[in-house]
Parts: C-alpha cells; sequence; structure tokens
DNA sequence: ATATAATGTTAACCATAGTTAACAAAAAGG
DNA sequence: CCTTTTTGTTAACTATGGTTAACATTATAT
C-alpha cells in the first residue's frame, strides 16, 4: 500500500502524461503547487515501489501497477464528484475540491455502494448497475456519462 | 485551526468525561490504542492551543471552545455515519467505521447538505430542516432520531 | 561550441505524529 | 508510613512529507 500523498503524485503524472504526452519534474511541481524537491522524492519513492520506471534525469513513465492504480484513483474521485454535484447539487468547482478530499477516506467497498446509489438515484434504475472499482465498468453506469 | 490528529483525541476527551465522569491520559491512550507518551503530546498541544485546561499530572477539563469542537466533531460523525448507515444501507459496524474516516475530509457546508439530504430522503421532507452544523441543531433532523 | 537558461538532484532542515525506554509522581495496600 | 503499583512525563528516536538553497545536468540559442 502506498500512502495518500504518492497516489496524488501518481494520479497527476497519469493526467499530464495524457494531456502532454511527455512529463516533466517540473510540471509535476507546478500541477501540484509543491517544489521540484517534493516532487523527486515523490518520484523516487513510486519508483521503489514499482509504480513508475524512472532513471535519474531520464523520463518518467507509467508501470501497469501504476496506470491501474492511477485509473482506480480517478475512479474513486469521478464517483464521489458524481455524488457531489448530482445528487446533493453542490455546485460544480466545490465538488470537484471536496471530491478530491473525500475519495482519499473512503473504502472500496464503499465507493461501489456508492456508484450503485447514485446510479439510482439519477433515474437509472432500470439499468442494473455492475459497477465494482476493482473490476469491469458499469457498462451503464451514470458515471460513463461525465467522460 | 488544529490538526485532525489532535481533534480526534478532544473527541475522545469529551467522550470519556462524559462517560466516566474523570478522566486519565491512560483511558485516552487506551481508547485511542497509542501510546501514554503520545496522548501525554497530545494534550500539551491542545493545551497550547486552549481546548482544555491541564496542569502537569493535573486534571483534563475541556474549555467551553475545547466542548463547542467535540460536539462539531461529533455532529459531523453522525451526520456521515446515519447517511451511510440508513441512506447507502452500509452495515453499521462499517458505517462506523467509515463515518469516522470520512467525516475529517468534509467542509463544513458539505456537511450541511448531507444532512438536510439525509433528512429529506428518509422521508422527513414535510418538516423544514435548517440543520447548520456551526448554529443550533434542527430540531427535526432526523441526527435528533439516534441519540 | 560554448555560454546561458532551464531543469533535476541532493543535502540539510522543518513540522507532525507517533514510538520506546527511563524516570518521576501519585495512589493504593499492607 | 513506607513499599509497590499505577500513572504520567520526558528524552531520544522514527517515519512521512514537505521545504530552501546549492549544486549538477541537460537543453537552447547565438
Amino acid at each position: 500500500m502506498i500512502s495518500k500523498s504518492l497516489e496524488e503524485y501518481l494520479k497527476t503524472i497519469y493526467i499530464l502524461k495524457i494531456q502532454n504526452g511527455n512529463i516533466r519534474v517540473t510540471d509535476i511541481a507546478e500541477k501540484m503547487g509543491c517544489s521540484k524537491a517534493g516532487v523527486n522524492k515523490a518520484i523516487n519513492h513510486l519508483k521503489e515501489n514499482n509504480f513508475i520506471n524512472y532513471e535519474t534525469y531520464g523520463t518518467i513513465e507509467l508501470t501497469e501497477q501504476g496506470e491501474d492504480l492511477a485509473k482506480k484513483i480517478l475512479e474513486a474521485y469521478d464517483i464521489v464528484y458524481v455524488f457531489l454535484k448530482d445528487v446533493l447539487n453542490i455546485e460544480e468547482e466545490k465538488a470537484k475540491l471536496e471530491a478530491e478530499n473525500i475519495k482519499q477516506t473512503i473504502s472500496d467497498e464503499t465507493l461501489n455502494i456508492l456508484a450503485k446509489y447514485t446510479h439510482k438515484t439519477l433515474g437509472l434504475s432500470s439499468l442494473e448497475c455492475d459497477y465494482d472499482i476493482n473490476k469491469e465498468r458499469c457498462r451503464n453506469c451514470v458515471r460513463r456519462k461525465i467522460k
């Protein structure tokens, strides 16, 4: 298990790789509002734990394990975000900020239940929701709608 | 602002004072599953921040500020707990554990919204819910039911 | 090609939040 | 009342997760 702090770095790396293709320590530091030294430490921890490949002064590449975890972190974020925004009707920007924090303290089981609850509440109850964060995505899940 | 860790100590002190009347470092350490040395450090921080009165080898007393915050922390816990248990139908013990964690990352505003949502969802929609964690409790709020 | 700028790394430091082990004080029992 | 036990405190240490400042490396521009 990796810390929530390192998960945030991993998530940022994943997002930046999709957005920018390449990825530099400076980009991560800017995006996360922290020092390059902090990023350097984090990526070395991520490397030790086999979530990224990295050699000093080299390029940052996610391993399969790293990509899987990054996706899972984003899934967790989305589940909480949609619940806050569409079920509780919390304003978008506030919901984003809040989802970022809340997702870090929710268990996988509760996330699954919350995803199903949101799905049902938003009027998709005729469709069977088989969402499981650790397995395949539910093809009909409300989450797909915001992608 | 006090850390989430110190809030947990404060909450435990408040609960133990209600349950046991008096309160000792050892009680807190047992309840929280940590060392007495850890408790000692925590109560000194709480003292510095005016949440408790304490002199070395003396008795621990909550200040007004301390009692207010402890109550607020318990309110936050209850809001999340009831939502998890009665809205999401999560099993009681799991809901307790989870509420303990989740409450630490939710803002006051979102807690207020969640309390109102739970209230409405559990079929109390004919009653006006004016719950605000920083003000008076809603007299008709679902939260009152579990007390 | 080389000076300069941008980027990345490392060392030394800080705060939080805990630990164990040794010690001090208070309470309890005989 | 004095010994033992319980309780509380302190010092030294650990880990995480940051920081700044100095330095190293790489990239860029002329």
